[in-house]
DNA sequence: TTAGACATCCCTATTATCCGGTATTTTAGA
DNA sequence: TCTAAAATACCGGATAATAGGGATGTCTAA
């Protein structure tokens, strides 16, 4: 018997999820959680063999969270669930620790399908996923960047619409250096403006709403 | 009895859905659909009580799908499902004729609370909703701006990083008319930059991913 | 058929952004 | 602990975007 954790902040995936699940001989739904910080807290006193993780959640970053889920419980399958479905959210995820990424909009039999490969040991993407990552393997970004706080700050700023000088004042530095974080920021998202950076950021949960 | 048709493309959703609604006595299903084109025709030939409807659809904007449900099946009650919870969203969709709007992370019993409301010909906002509606109701948009055809393009083109004598270069016109464009659509989000302006559209859900 | 919306084009300041650098302070690894 | 790397901060010149005007032909729905 295979012993299931799920994340998800929307009640209603969570339903549909312990649906699909319950029709499974195999599988046992052991725990449901809406957020990072009682998944974690789970996870400090038990290890199910696998964890279906919505990796947008209000709480934390899913990079982040398959991070901090695996320093918790390394033996526990990461399959990441995410209604996105980006070459480089994708590649990160793995380089994390996940061992499966399924898209939102995939079918119940999918899932299961997805439990099924990860505790064999092997890794899982569902058919959509898997043709992104064969498409986009060339243009575009290998991997969602890693962005400081500072920057993560001047992006956020950025995205409300205030102009360098008002992000100065605001922080009490230099509009030079304001200019330097924007410039980092185009230079690790590989473009040429911060127009697309605030595009690329916000496709990849990294402003929150 | 109340019939209901569910429009959602996540599948895990639908099934969420379907599981919470066949708990109530007073709710039977009736149709069950993946998109925009699929909804539109079944309403040609049955009109549901109730229609739960994502607005987050690929095949159509919620805005403009609302619009053509209404024109089809004016008695069905629409109550919009969505993940976002933006005062001008919420705003738009009641404007253009749904009688209810639920934040997706809203909880079962907020769905059939909800369809009993409309089915009385009242109004329904989900808990969350009715907060941001009070909150927000100073600042921000009131509505969705409508662009055009081309304003459409150039966010398009602009959120993808073009600079304005790209966009002209690969659309054919002047320069001058490419920052026209990007003039008024600014106006019409009422901001001072293009980088909130995709941040918005973004929000929106009127840059196609 | 006629107002109104749309798409197009033009001008001149002003302002912000982008780019190529460098310097200082933290952070993290050997 | 010490050092290399990363993060943060700053500068000046070139380029692009924004503000605030105005104008014209076309299409479309009342």
């Amino acid at each position: 018997m295979v012993s299931i954790f799920i994340t998800d902040d929307h009640p209603l995936v969570l339903e549909g999820l312990k649906n699909v699940l319950s029709e499974s001989e195999q599988c046992t739904v052991t725990g449901c959680f809406g957020n990072a910080a009682t998944t974690l807290k789970a996870l400090e006193v038990s290890s199910p063999d696998v964890l279906l993780l919505d990796i947008n959640l209000p709480d934390m970053n899913g990079i982040d969270l398959v991070k901090k889920v695996k320093a918790l419980s390394p033996q526990t399958r990461i399959i990441a669930l995410s209604v996105h479905n980006e070459y480089a959210v994708i590649n990160s995820m793995f380089e994390e620790g996940a061992d499966g990424y399924i898209q939102k909009n995939a079918i119940g039999e999918e899932i299961e399908q997805g439990i099924r490969t990860v505790v064999q040991g092997r890794k899982f993407l569902c058919s959509q996923s898997t043709a992104i990552m064969k498409r986009q393997e060339k243009d575009g970004l290998k991997h969602v960047p890693k962005i400081t706080r500072r920057e993560r700050e001047i992006l956020k700023h950025a995205a409300q619409g205030l102009t360098t000088q008002q992000m100065a004042d605001l922080l009490f530095i230099s509009p030079h250096t304001v200019e330097s974080h924007r410039k980092n920021l185009m230079e690790k998202f590989e473009v040429k403006n911060l127009a697309s950076v605030i595009k690329l950021a916000m496709e990849y949960g990294l402003i929150p709403v």
